[in-house]
RNA sequence: CGGGGUGUAGCGCAGUUUGGUAGCGCAUUGCGUUUGGGACGCAAGGGCCGCAGGUUCAAAUCCUGUCACCCCGACCA
């Protein structure tokens, strides 16, 4: 690549959208380009970048087995519908008609394709298992696109699925994909956490997510030091106590609390009006019933009680992927009006249950355990019980992890103190089981001849988040320092002569150069610009990134060139008969 | 969807309070000087001031409406 002619133009202020690093750099290095939220035009030396990291994908999706297709961008609205997608995914997904009127998406993901390629061709346990993937643009209309390349509208990933006949495949075929991401992301060079995921919208049960560690992540994972359990916040599973018995516990009794409608209020009076002998009463020690509405995908709505320690609040997040594939709202004044059994601020679970009266939804978090006893509301204004117990004054139709998840929570795994700490979501694998399957109606014959439905594993790569990431791991004050592996170009060659003309060496020994590595193998970027000024072609070649700069200039009178390692700094000097040699022990 | 902000040359911005012929820096073009850390001088090209309506002799500026974009939150591989 000759800067001279190479489509690009560095910028030496950052773009006024540009809020993170990567995004910042990446554009004013000339790599990408917006046309609209979330949506990138890749430039010559951008997609350099973009087609290494999928070329890294690549090789290790293969080295698996896994076969390489490509499905088409632009759907048809049937398969999505006979999955239930095309209600659930509901604005995320960008839809448009044909002239006909025949409604289309553009793929947010193709799971439905791949089940419908595997069912149109196989049909027998003999073709299983077969795992196949492509590399392909994807679409999601975000509610609010952010940080450039790292979370867009239009995206590239990889997304692989895997068929087997049962469980035991699929299991196998998991450890197999589990075991190319960690060389995909060794190869990538991040920094990064396996962590316990959710599901999420794809539906099933085991799945795993990659997180880039990140101070900035938008995903929030806890870890622990003592046995190394990481979860993503959602998928957490709280410790929960062992049950206790309370034969022995006191009756429970209706008090009257006035004026208490939040927890600080309720545990302020219980302190003056009922103190403990052992203790001040905490915030811990009452059972606090949060309502939400859940509207499900037919547009049905049903509200929801949550009952947690009161010392916590619901994290919608975690309520939100365990509620799925319905949303949370709010539940309004007018939903207080249509459940007149619900009291705001003194809801307690004697009128809570789906076989109570109300037929009210009720689950608890997983440390309202039988034997423990609390303080929670009476379901009359101004009144709250006390000393209920859960197991045997009330009964919760089940447990939800809804509650937040806190730095110093018990390990699940060990019971050590967790930690918190943040990510970038780059990978996740994932057990689909049959859902697919079943929708689309893909069974194999087995050895005796009878149908057996499909068990499908998931698992995606962030092919183009991954640039992003690898930018926002890989920079300085001065611009971008790629990985090798990853960089656009293996040397990036400045010849800082003032033209052909008065400085013929100069041009001449950085083009024997150029083509002496080409030669070699290596991609050169060559900064032949003429008449443009030392000063500009070292801040554009450390704004560029290239790991390996080659300098022909000035010293050339003493008969070396500089060869400096752009993430260290150092530089030194050879002579030019070695030049080629040194630089490919260096590149190497 | 809630809160905050911004739309003026390819990019970054001033001008809007107080209406009077569209500005600055970078980038681009030409000439000259300069050439190891984003050089300098002179000259030049480039604008539907987001859009629509209104007020006015006159609107980037005032009024009404509308659209778009950015940031924080909500939501989300």
């Amino acid at each position: 690549m000759r800067m001279s002619s190479l489509f690009l133009r560095t910028l030496r202020e950052n773009p006024a959208d540009a809020e993170v690093p990567s995004h910042q750099l990446l554009v004013r290095a000339g790599y990408i380009r917006r046309v609209s939220p979330g949506i990138y035009t890749w430039l010559p030396l951008g997609l350099k970048v973009l087609k290494r990291v999928e070329q890294i994908v690549r090789e290790e999706m293969d080295a698996i087995g896994s076969q390489e297709l490509l499905f088409p961008a632009l759907l048809p609205r049937e398969p999505y519908e006979a999955s239930g997608r095309w209600t659930e995914y509901g604005p995320n997904v960008f839809r448009l008609k044909d002239r006909k009127e025949n409604d289309y998406l553009l793929g947010p993901t193709h799971e439905e394709m791949f089940t419908l390629a595997v069912k149109d061709m196989y049909s027998s346990y003999k073709d299983l298992p077969v795992s196949l993937y492509q590399i392909q643009i994807k679409y999601r209309d975000e509610a609010r696109p952010r940080a450039g390349i790292l979370r867009g509208r239009e995206f590239v990933m990889k997304d692989s699925y895997s068929f087997d006949l049962d469980e035991a495949g699929l299991d196998k075929s998991y450890q197999q994909h589990r075991d190319a991401y960690i060389k995909i992301f060794d190869r990538l060079g991040f920094h990064y956490v396996i962590v316990q995921a959710m599901a999420g919208a794809m539906g099933g049960s085991k799945s795993e997510e990659f997180l880039a560690t990140a101070e900035n992540g938008e995903d929030t994972y806890v870890r622990c030091a003592n046995c190394g359990y990481a979860a993503n916040v959602e998928a957490v599973q709280v410790a929960a106590p062992d049950p206790i018995p309370y034969a022995d516990l006191p009756a429970s009794h209706v008090e009257d609390t006035p004026d208490t409608p939040t927890i600080e209020t309720l545990v302020t009076h219980l302190n003056s009006a009922f103190p403990r002998e052992d203790r001040a009463w905490a915030a811990g020690d009452t059972l606090k019933n949060v309502v939400v509405m859940l509207v499900h995908p037919d547009g049905s709505r049903a509200p929801l009680v949550i009952g947690i320690p009161g010392d916590r609040d619901v994290d919608e997040k975690r309520l939100g992927a365990q509620v799925e594939p319905a949303v949370v709202a709010a539940f309004e004044e007018a939903d207080f009006a249509a459940y007149p059994s619900l009291k705001k601020g003194y809801i307690g679970p004697e009128v809570l249950g789906e076989a109570s009266e109300s037929g009210i939804r009720y689950l608890v978090d997983p440390r309202v355990v039988d034997g423990t006893a609390w303080v929670t509301g009476a379901n009359r204004p101004g009144h709250h019980v006390l000393d209920l117990v859960a197991g045997r004054d009330f009964t919760a139709d089940g447990t939800i992890e809804a509650a937040d998840v806190r730095p110093g929570d018990a390990c699940p795994s060990c019971g050590h103190a967790l930690e918190s700490a943040r990510g970038i979501e780059m990978g996740h694998i994932f057990q689909l089981g049959r859902k697919y399957a079943e929708a689309l109606d893909l069974k194999v014959l087995d050895e005796h001849g009878k149908q057996r439905t499909v068990v499908m594993g998931s698992y995606g790569v962030g092919v183009s988040r991954a640039v992003a990431c690898i930018a926002e791991g890989n920079h300085d004050d001065l611009g971008l320092v790629w990985p090798r592996d990853i960089s656009p170009a293996d040397v990036h060659i400045v010849a800082t002569g003032k033209d052909r003309v008065r400085d013929p060496e100069v041009f001449e020994t950085a083009e024997r150069l150029t083509r002496g590595l080409e030669a070699a193998g290596l991609t050169v970027l060559y900064d032949d610009r003429e008449k443009v000024s030392p000063g500009v072609k070292f801040k554009d070649s450390e704004l560029i990134g290239v790991p390996t700069i080659v300098v022909v200039g000035k010293s050339l009178e003493n008969g070396v060139i500089e060869i400096k390692d752009r993430r260290s700094g150092d530089r030194r000097e050879v002579p030019v008969a070695d030049a080629v040699t040194e630089i490919l022990a260096e590149v190497n």
